[in-house]
DNA sequence: CTCTTGTAGGGAAAAGCCCGGG
DNA sequence: TCCCGGGCTTTTCCCTACAAGA
């Protein structure tokens, strides 16, 4: 599905026509030619450039999806020699790099990186409306306190969360119990406003919110 | 008051990807 | 040119404190 949807921009990109403004413009006509010597691989999907015809090749394995290396272990397969390797320590447990604050150990350089940051504060990563600070860029997930946006829903009593882990959580706590009934298709719910909520569905009455979110088919 | 459930912050593992240099 | 490894980003999951409410 992931896949999908990059090709799906790739030849978004590769339809998006050139500016005519831009084809006139001398400057802009240096650059060009500059980046096609230094850069004279180009892909034939996306039309990214790239310095050495090894690097486009492994590139091209995004869109197709092709690993050629598997792991002798498990068999996952990788687009890249080097990132079997790096999968290769999670089955030595190799863990090459140790925090020098409290001397735990991770696999990855980068691992221990986002690591450091809960010794020292750093916080890179700001919420554009409340200007709360995190150490990581997923956990702006917290935008959606403020957007509302719940993608995930119970197949069982339709409640929406913000979280899969969430959701995951929530649906544990089913027991097949559904005491409010749809008076219009019979569906259960656990609670009367989600009843509520549902019957608005019949009679036509949306919310932006759940319109936009059924479009996505979320 | 206590038990259950919802919410969201924060840490981490693993994978994904680009790039420079030998 | 081929190949290796460094460096950074992204995705996904887990644990948890706390609030709300029955
Ligand atoms: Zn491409
Ligand atoms: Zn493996
Ligand atoms: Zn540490
Ligand atoms: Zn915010
Ligand atoms: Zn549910």
């Amino acid at each position: 599905m992931k896949r999908i949807v990059s090709i799906v921009l790739a030849l978004l990109l590769m339809r998006r026509p050139h500016s005519p403004d831009t084809d006139a413009n001398g400057d802009d006509m240096t650059c060009h030619t500059d980046n096609n010597k230094h850069l004279p691989f180009a892909c034939s999907v996306c039309a990214k450039r790239f310095t050495q015809k090894g690097h486009l090749i492994a590139h091209t394995r995004t869109h197709t999806g092709e690993k050629p290396f598997a792991c002798s272990v498990c068999g996952k397969g990788f687009s890249r020699k080097g990132d079997l390797r790096i999968h290769s320590r999670t089955h030595t447990g190799e863990k090459p790099f140790a925090c020098s604050f409290c001397g735990t150990r991770f696999r990855q350089k980068g691992d221990l990186i986002a690591h450091t940051r809960t010794h020292t504060g750093e916080k890179p990563f700001a919420c554009s409306v409340c200007s709360t600070r995190f150490t990581q860029k997923g956990h702006l997930i917290h935008m959606r306190t403020h957007t509302g946006e719940k993608p995930f829903s119970c197949t069982v009593c339709g409640k929406s969360f913000s979280k899969k882990t969430n959701l995951t959580a929530h649906t544990r706590t089913h027991a097949g119990e559904k005491p409010f009934a749809c008076l219009v298709c019979g569906k259960g719910f656990t609670q009367k406003g989600h009843l509520m909520a549902h019957t608005r569905t019949h009679t036509g009455e949306k919310t932006f919110i759940s319109t936009f979110f059924s479009i996505l088919h979320i």
